[in-house]
DNA sequence: ACAAGAATGTAGCCAAGGCTTTAAAAATAC
DNA sequence: GTATTTTTAAAGCCTTGGCTACATTCTTGT
C-alpha cells in the first residue's frame, strides 16, 4: 500500500466531472417535463396536469410542482384549472431534447442494443450526453448510413 | 388538434421508463461513492472522509452523510475517526461499476467521441446503462477489435 | 339548475443530497 | 507533554422531488 501523499494519480478534474454530472441531473427533470408537455400538446391539443402526471408515472401534486418549476424557469405558462403551455424557450428546449433522444436511441440501436432496451435506457442516458458527444453520434450515424 | 380521448398513441410503458430512470438515479450516488472509496483504498491504502469529499467535489459533511448511507445499505463499514472500508458486497458493486465505466468510455471512443469528453460524459451516463445495453457494448467492442 | 364526479390546487410530510457553522477528537510539531 | 493544526463529527438549513390527505373548482349528466 502506498500511503505516500506524493503519489496522487487521480485526475485533477475529477471533482468537476462529478459536479457536472450533478448539474446535468438537475436539468434532467425539467427536460423530461418540457418534452412531455410538448408531446401532449401535439397529440391532444393541450397538456393537462392529470395526463402529464400519469405519463410521467407520478401523482398530480408532483406534476404540479414540476410545472411550477418550469414556470419559474420561464419555460412554461399556465393559469389555474387550465392546461399547461410552453413558452418559446420551453418549446425550443423540448425540440432539442426530442432530437437528442432520437439520436441516442438510434446510436444505441446502431451498435446492437435491442430497440425496446434502447428506448428504456435512452430515457436516463440522454440527459448526460454533451453537445460534443451528440455531434459524434450524428457523425457516426451518418457514416453508417452512407456505408 | 386531436382532442379525441380515443387517440392515445403513447406507449403504455412510458411511466415505467421514467420510474426506472428515477430508480437508476437513486443508485447512482451510492455507486459513485463506492467506486471512489475503492479507488482510494487501492491508491492510498485507505479511504479518508477528507479525500472522498475532495475527489467527489463536495464538502466533508456531505461525504460523511453519503458514507452513512452506504453503511446503512450494508455496502461500507467505518468506525469514528478511522477510514472507510467496503464490505464484500460494496467491493463487488465498486468492481462492477468500474468495469461498466471502462466499457462505456471505450464504446464512446469507439464511435468517435474524444477521450476527454468520453470520460466526462461517462460519469453521468454509466448509471443508466442496463445489463442488456452493456452486453451489446461489449459485443460491439469485441467485433471492432477483431476487425 | 344542480348534484355528482373529475380535475386541479394547497398543505404538510419525508428522504436525499447539497451547504455552513460549531464542536470534538486525533495527529503532529515543538 | 502540551499546544496547534488537521480531520472528523454533529447540528441545522435549503431545495428537489416524491408522497397523502384535504379543499376547491370545473364539467357533466339528468
Amino acid at each position: 500500500m502506498t500511503k505516500d501523499p506524493e503519489d496522487n494519480d487521480a485526475p485533477p478534474n475529477q471533482p468537476e466531472r462529478f459536479q457536472q454530472a450533478r448539474a446535468a441531473q438537475a436539468m434532467a427533470i425539467l427536460e423530461d417535463y418540457a418534452e412531455m408537455i410538448s408531446d401532449l400538446i401535439e397529440e391532444m391539443g393541450e397538456a393537462r396536469i392529470t395526463d402529464i402526471a400519469s405519463r410521467m408515472g407520478v401523482t398530480h401534486p408532483t406534476a404540479t410542482k414540476a410545472v411550477a418549476r418550469l414556470k419559474r424557469e420561464g419555460l412554461a405558462v399556465s393559469r389555474p384549472y387550465r392546461g399547461v403551455f410552453l413558452t418559446d424557450e420551453g418549446a425550443d428546449l423540448a425540440e432539442r431534447v426530442r432530437a437528442r433522444h432520437r439520436t441516442v436511441v438510434d446510436l444505441l440501436v446502431a451498435v446492437g442494443v435491442p430497440p425496446e432496451t434502447a428506448e428504456m435506457d435512452a430515457e436516463g442516458l440522454e440527459h448526460h450526453v454533451s453537445e460534443t458527444t451528440l455531434k459524434a453520434f450524428e457523425r457516426y450515424l451518418d457514416a453508417a448510413a452512407a456505408k
